[in-house]
DNA sequence: TTAACACATAGACGAATATCAATATGACAA
DNA sequence: TTGTCATATTGATATTCGTCTATGTGTTAA
């Protein structure tokens, strides 16, 4: 299980606007300022939730002319879901795999 | 789609500690001082994570003399699994209920 | 070239957060 | 009762984060 990568995805969702901007594109590729229009925060702001949301690899995004659109990523989706299912599923051994402690046998 | 109680079960995860404390619950219950083992920060730091959990709902924890049990809630996984699905499918109707904002149609 | 548009970057500010040391609470044992 | 153990709470500090205004960059149109 790789931890830090799977904190990035979660930090990177753990704000209400960024969830709302990832549930617009599951629907399909859009464009900033399509996305702005559902908001009530500024240009800027949202400027920045998308490059939060580009780092963590959630969503990619081209250059058209003026317009700079961005599409839900599927890997991550998929690697999403993958790392979710290993989280929570308690028929997976890789729980002690992070930090061996002091974990002294019967003390 | 409930976006708040999604988000709150985000940002609790959204911490690298509390997401290995989640993968050890899930394994089966722990009292605290077994958790703790496997960490090199402070039992009030500890405390503190579980209390984050306890409130996100994602553990419920009970007294049993000095030691307090946690153990990951199975409604919880399921409704994050539930969550999810309803997030990242492209088949969901959910994506606008959110902010009619001043979408102007031909505008 | 000039202006308007789409988007990014810089810098600032307040709020939230992860952590710690110190202390309190409550249960059990001697 | 007195001490020890397990855990919670308090208060402080450093860092991160979401948002804003102001400004910069690059593209298109007149």
């Amino acid at each position: 299980m790789d931890y830090p990568a799977y904190v990035a995805a979660l930090k990177a969702m753990a704000d209400e606007n960024r969830l709302k901007i990832i549930a617009l594109l599951s629907q399909g590729t859009l464009c900033a300022c399509d996305i702005l229009t559902h908001f009530s925060f500024t240009q800027p702001t949202l400027s920045h939730h998308m490059k939060v949301l580009a780092d963590a690899g959630i969503v990619t995004s081209y250059k058209a002319g003026k317009w700079t659109h961005y599409t839900l990523s599927q890997s991550f989706a998929a690697a999403f879901f993958q790392q979710t299912t290993t989280l929570l599923s308690s028929d997976e051994t890789c729980v002690c795999e992070f930090a061996p402690a002091t974990v002294k046998a019967g003390e």
